[in-house]
DNA sequence: TGTACATCAGTGAACGCGCGTTCACTGATGTAC
DNA sequence: TGTACATCAGTGAACGCGCGTTCACTGATGTAC
């Protein structure tokens, strides 16, 4: 409850802006309780982010798995698209790669999970035939479809419908350019 | 002099963590004359950013300019190594690419800065004989390069020059993708 | 050159606020006999 | 079934802190006559 109440707020607030207050009152009982549950803000926040990770990670598989011939495209749109949809992922993701003040052990965890975002990708290039710098890739392709949602996503001036166009067309021409490119 | 203390301060701490206090004390006066020059942190952030930016798209510009065949792999190196040795460009930039508290003015000036950057990338699209989407390939290249440095650049468990080689060679590959794929 | 006043950079201390977290406590539920 | 006690989820209020910013003031410098 508390955790669902977390990743409910990351959806509409920026990280910083969310605290141990709003959390309690979103989840309908006091902050000394959230203390019952979890060390400190740190381990909450890493709960609710390899909470959500694990359902994006399963689904994204899914898509995967599913579709055998799913070009580099539809991956890569369906990954923004993902991230779009889930914003309160996607606004722990950057919190955790931009942050510089974050415990040791949660940045730990972080990790392991960006892991296991990259073998999706690794999965996704192996499928398409690379058989080189598989991870390398992969990292790259991460790298910069994280970076696609993260330059774009809060362009001023445009509507949410704007912007989930723009950013579907980068990460359609950058999927284009990696297939044709490796 | 507070300009160029905020900025030393940036490429160690990241934004979050300086404070008009830290600002005060490196630059040797008191944090109430900050505000005589600067109506607020927003004010001073901005002009921070956008006196270093001046410098390194006048220099990134030169570096174009002055090598008429210069292949993309070694402007996109060239970008990151930039962003890489110039920390505190690239903390403030991230900040307000990321950051969703930012006044509309100060936000305003920092896409005008964002803009020239693209430019900087048209100019290298079109010398390599790119004509279609220009700008399109521009955002995606841009994007794509600071998710780079933005999801590796904080890497733990990796040395400075591990992370630095790390990034070059994904900057490189990218490079080299987008050229064999536009 | 001397004097009276205005201007202005700069300051120490404080204001008000919101934060993460802790404390001492309550009251419901579970357990033992 | 009743009673005494232990356990435990949950709480309101407070602690201590650091932040951005403002205030009332100082003292040096510039200006006018």
């Amino acid at each position: 409850m508390i955790i669902e109440s977390a990743i409910s707020l990351f959806a509409k607030k920026s990280f910083d802006t969310v605290s141990m207050r709003d959390i309690a009152r979103a989840a309908g009982i006091s902050p000394a309780s959230i203390y019952r549950y979890f060390n400190d803000k740190d381990d909450l926040f890493v709960e609710a982010f390899s909470y959500k990770a694990e359902e994006i990670i399963e689904n994204l598989e899914k898509i995967i798995d599913e579709n055998t011939g799913l070009p580099l495209e539809d991956i890569a749109v369906n990954f923004v698209n993902y991230l779009f949809e889930h914003e309160s992922f996607f606004q722990m993701m950057t919190h955790f790669i931009t942050s510089g003040t974050i415990k040791e052990s949660s940045l730990a965890r972080f990790n392991e999970i960006e892991r296991s975002l990259l073998d999706l990708f690794d999965k996704s290039f192996k499928k398409m035939g690379a058989t080189q710098n598989v991870r390398l890739l992969s990292h790259a392709f991460f790298a910069s479809l994280n970076g696609i949602m993260i330059t774009f996503v809060r362009y001023p001036g445009r509507s949410k419908e704007e912007v989930k166009k723009h950013i579907n067309r980068l990460a359609t021409l950058l999927a284009d350019v990696f297939k044709r490119g490796i």
